[in-house]
DNA sequence: AGGAGTATAGAACTAAAGTACTATTTACAA
DNA sequence: TTGTAAATAGTACTTTAGTTCTATACTCCT
């Protein structure tokens, strides 16, 4: 109950019915729905920003719910996936959990486990909102740097003095001094443990 | 292939013939396994300290495969769970995924289903234990601090200056320094971007 | 009662970090 | 060609961090 606004639950489904069963029952409990008959519907419609979960179904006509999956997957997206299915098998569910599924539901499913699902799958998103966009200022921050910035940034980061930076990189203590200003004033920071924080969280140390 | 050394799979089922065929066959392929016939014998059996994983029928006489996964869970266990079963559902099979079992396979299943399961708990496995083993390590470090080494370090974690802690705490700049001092000792560390990547590993400021 | 560990602090010092000012070279774009 | 950004560096200074020495007070354990 955080922060609902902005929150969209998509039904994915190619049954007109069931569409129509959830959205009524989902807008009843609360969510801001958006019914859909296919993968492809909701390919084009994407566009969402925000928190929000998928119900998907597993056999849709063209492409099926398990391939959306993996487009989303490699899309980035930040929207758990609740499937729900008619003729499913242990095999299947389990290839989507490990994908990171957040359930699948087999029809008929009750009520509360759908809710449940749902309330989950949002959790989750949130979290991944937040977190990817956390991600995503540090990195902006730090692409605001320039190569020897971003150098400097690596070395201070794992610990190197001043003076030891200059010998790594073959200038002077006080050209690193500079640097080190620029890099504070470019993330908006005074302290070194802050930067230490941005560094991290953008990968800074990782993607070397 | 990397440190097979040490590496157990354990098999859990109470069927002596899968016990027989699974120990010959993964002996075969390279494996250290420890055929057990029930999660009690399992649980007394329980001493494995590194890699690892477990391949645990759902069914078994007494505690069953999903109970033992609860015990394990609630005891920290870093050996990822493959489950076989005979009769198995698909709600089953989300609820063991769910709590992060690596595989739900219904028997019979193929020998290529198995070793690719295994290899993936095991790659799991080395990675919780490295990264558990370094939260410890951190853990432990943090532990040998006294309370106001303790709070001392959670306002440098934050990038306070000496000055300021010292404000926070009501002592001196001085007093300040004699714990950083403290701190930096009993950590084996030398800069400030060392003390933070032990405490955050270690949970020091989201414990708090 | 004495000793170890913790917490405190002043004084004096060294080392490191940060700031301010000036200044040169290179490179790329308007 | 002129201007801007990046990278460099020297000098001089302030602030912060770290070290050393000494010293007091408290608690807990033997």
């Amino acid at each position: 109950m955080t922060n609902r606004n902005n929150e969209i639950v998509f039904i994915i489904d190619d049954d007109i019915a069931v569409r129509r069963s959830l959205s009524l029952f989902l807008t009843a409990s609360g969510y801001q729905v958006v019914p859909l008959a296919s993968a492809e519907e909701y390919l084009e419609h994407e566009s969402h920003i925000g928190a929000g979960c998928i119900i998907l179904d597993v056999n849709l006509e063209g492409k099926n719910g398990l391939e959306l999956q993996d487009d989303l997957i490699a899309m980035n997206s930040a929207l758990p996936i609740i499937f729900i299915t008619g003729r499913g098998d242990i095999h299947m569910s389990v290839i989507a959990l490990k994908k990171g599924a957040v359930n699948f539901l087999e029809k008929p499913f009750n009520d509360d486990e759908l809710l449940q699902a749902i309330s989950e799958g949002l959790e989750l998103s949130r979290k991944l909102t937040i977190e990817n966009e956390e991600i995503r200022n540090s990195q902006s921050l730090i692409k605001t740097l320039t190569p020897r910035e971003h150098e400097v940034l690596s070395l201070v980061a794992i610990g190197l003095l001043n003076k030891q930076i200059g010998g790594e990189l073959g200038i002077a203590e006080h050209t690193v001094k500079l640097h080190r200003h620029s890099i504070c004033e470019k993330l908006g920071v005074k302290s070194v443990p802050e930067i230490i924080r941005i560094a991290d969280k953008a990968g800074v140390l990782s993607s070397d």
